[in-house]
DNA sequence: GCCAACGTTGGC
DNA sequence: GCCAACGTTGGC
């Protein structure tokens, strides 16, 4: 059982979205950085804890709490030559990127960015770290425990 | 829109 | 394998 942060621009996923949708639950797919996907591949495991992240939007930070509900598979947007997210380079004999899928546990205030940061708890989370830009960051228990606690009631 | 930080690409 | 150039992320 890990914890971990996912960054969704609530754009293209917000935590609205993902409680609208049927059973809570969504493919994240999109990810086309390696660390990240390594992280999918190789770590995550049903049932592990997600902070839902809202990046790229005029107040970033954590909006409300998931968790991951498949195995990984084969993201199909890298075969979709219309898609921002195809590689051609990937092949269905040979994919290259996956998805996974996260399922909203409940929407929750906005833990904000600049709240985060204030809390000494936090300040080794790795999203907060000078030029952190992963979509996907590990959480260790300590922290998933001190949001958690922060986001009740 | 700016720009720091980081990742990827490709020539050599 | 090095590394310069370029592209992307994402907060501000």
């Amino acid at each position: 059982m890990r914890y971990w942060l996912m960054k969704s621009e609530p754009d293209e996923v917000s935590i609205d979205d993902v409680m609208a949708s049927p059973r809570q639950t969504t493919a994240w797919f999109g990810v086309r950085n390696y660390q990240a996907r390594n992280f999918m591949r190789d770590q995550m495991q049903v049932g592990d804890g997600v902070l839902f992240y809202h990046s790229s939007c005029p107040e970033p930070g954590i909006a409300g709490l998931a968790e991951i509900v498949s195995t990984p598979y084969p993201d199909a947007s890298q075969f979709d030559a219309n898609s921002k997210y195809y590689d051609a380079k990937a092949t269905p004999e040979q994919p290259r990127w996956i998805s996974i899928d996260v399922k909203g546990t409940r929407k929750t205030r906005l833990l904000s960015l600049a709240e985060m940061r204030t809390i000494s708890a936090l300040e080794e989370m790795v999203v907060l770290q000078k030029g952190s830009r992963l979509s996907i960051t590990p959480v260790t228990p300590a922290q998933w425990k001190t949001i958690v606690t922060l986001l009740k009631e």
